[in-house]
RNA sequence: GGAGACGUCGCAUAGUCAGGUCUAGUGCGCCACCCUGCUAAGGUGGUAACGGGGCAACCCGUUCGAGGGUUCAAAUCCCUCCGUCUCCGCCA
């Protein structure tokens, strides 16, 4: 949610973000009508409840005749304050309802749509595999060959977009996660293993339940939701809380299972296990002062490059556009794997900064120096997914469908150097 | 799954049976000041969040797990839900 002050103060601001996203504008002036409205009825239920209270005192000290003539009139009073309270209500539920639907206020992303982003950097240099004169194989067809992936039983079992991971395939993430969850703690971060069902107002928190609503797993039952990141978990674990960021920022690295129903997706990566059901995933998230936020922002993609080092794959770091980012994000950094057969980056990393956008909704705040409270900023940042399987894969495949194991993941896998196809 | 107890302003607790004097008492902790040549002890005052109004001091409202209801009036009575604890059953 984004702060109401700053929607009475500066409209402009948030008309320029709206526009900038391809946004409807017109939502502000919704909301600053809304407001005006609200505030309105408020003043005059609060004046009449002030009213009420004080006659209940009287009320409460009178006798005999004068007693009754009381009555009489506090009963016509405690009607208008509860037409007055509905009126309120009523009120402060439409501005909830308009401030809902208005995105985060944009930081610095380009303009314009999903094709609008910033390159800001390559790293590493993608294989010719023509000159080392073999054709690549895609990550399935390798996966397969190492009895690593199994699409075929995952279709069986639970239908399109599962898979298994098998033998050295259930290792290779093993790996990867533990080496993400190594690098976090070292940096400084709390490791966390997070529920992966949440309550409708946590969903509802990090923003996931505006336009992307579709993508979320629901189980009416029980008016859970499955996570589609461990940030959600990680967002609401200060929910309602006053957090202590004076010695710094609080990082926890999340672990979890991640659910999306990829819907409005189908027929895109349909093959491997590019674009799942359901994946597992380390996951960085911070909670700091607003004004240390984009600093920290930078902090997060400079750990996911490190990780993108260990496993030595060649990538692009992109700025996303305005009109591209989730409605909790005011700037995302998104790091890209080459993808040699297919001949283009596949995102392997995520880092957003939600700068107080997501903590309002949640209630998390701070104490500041002169004793008042204030919302912080959170971000969040990908240390590792399954889909790196993907690209680790593809990028370190040798001619006779072996896979060179990238060194920083030899630790994890017992010092193996190589995953051999098995005959 | 069954039975019961409980959920109060950082922590602990009073208040709930008999609705109004609760603008929620007390202890601990914390903060400021006083006293004390240091420390301990003592004294005084202050110690929630959110929202509305005001330049401000301040005033008003909301919140006693959450949401409904009864009533002129609800921490207190009724209903629903959530959570915690104890016992029983069942199952890893």
């Amino acid at each position: 949610m984004i702060d109401l002050r700053l929607l009475r103060d500066n409209p402009d601001v948030v008309r320029a973000s709206q526009v900038a996203r391809g946004d409807d504008p017109a939502l502000v002036d919704a909301a600053l009508d809304a407001d005006a409205r609200r505030r309105a009825s408020l003043a005059e239920f609060e004046s009449l409840r002030a009213e009420q209270k004080a006659m209940g005192k009287q009320v409460a000290q009178a006798q005999g005749e004068e007693k009754q003539q009381l009555l009489a009139r506090t009963k016509q009073l405690a009607e208008d304050v509860k037409a007055r309270s509905k009126e309120a209500d009523e009120a402060a539920a439409e501005l909830d309802g308009v401030l809902y639907r208005i995105a985060n206020v944009v930081e610095g992303a380009p303009a314009g749509g999903e094709d609008d982003y910033v390159v800001l950097k390559h790293v590493g240099t993608p294989r010719d595999f023509a000159a080392e004169g073999f054709e690549a194989r895609d990550h399935l067809e390798l996966g397969e060959g190492l009895r690593a992936i199994d699409t075929a039983r995952g279709a069986k079992v639970s239908g399109a977009r599962f898979y298994f991971l098998t033998g050295i395939g259930a290792r290779l993430e093993l790996a990867l996660l533990n080496a993400a969850m190594d690098q976090a703690v070292e940096a400084g971060f709390t490791p966390v293993i997070t529920p992966t069902l949440v309550k409708p107002e946590t969903m509802r928190g990090t923003g996931f339940l505006g336009q992307h609503a579709d993508e979320v797993y629901h189980l009416e039952k029980d008016d859970l939701y499955l996570v589609g990141t461990s940030e959600v978990a990680l967002a609401g674990y200060h929910a309602d809380e006053i957090v202590d960021l004076s010695a710094g920022p609080a990082r926890y690295a999340g672990w979890s299972a991640c659910y999306r129903r990829e819907a409005g997706s189908a027929g895109r990566d349909t093959r491997g296990i590019i674009r799942v059901h359901q994946f597992h995933k380390v996951e960085m998230f911070s909670y700091c002062r607003p004004e240390d936020a984009a600093e920290e922002h930078q902090r997060l993609l400079a750990w996911e490059e490190a990780m993108l080092g260990k496993v030595e794959l060649p990538y692009r770091v992109i700025d996303t556009a305005a009109g591209d980012l989730g409605s909790s994000a005011a700037r995302k950094f998104d790091c890209e794997a080459w993808l040699p057969t297919q001949q283009r980056y596949l995102e392997l990393t995520s880092t957003s900064n939600c700068t107080t956008f997501q903590a309002r909704r949640l209630g998390v705040r701070e104490r500041t120096e002169d004793g008042s409270t204030r919302t912080v900023a959170t971000l969040n940042g990908t240390l590792g997914t399954t889909r790196w399987i993907v690209a680790i894969l593809e990028n370190h495949q040798q001619a006779d469908g072996s896979v060179r194991v990238p060194e920083g993941l030899r630790p994890y896998l017992g010092g193996l150097e190589v995953l051999e196809p098995v005959a």
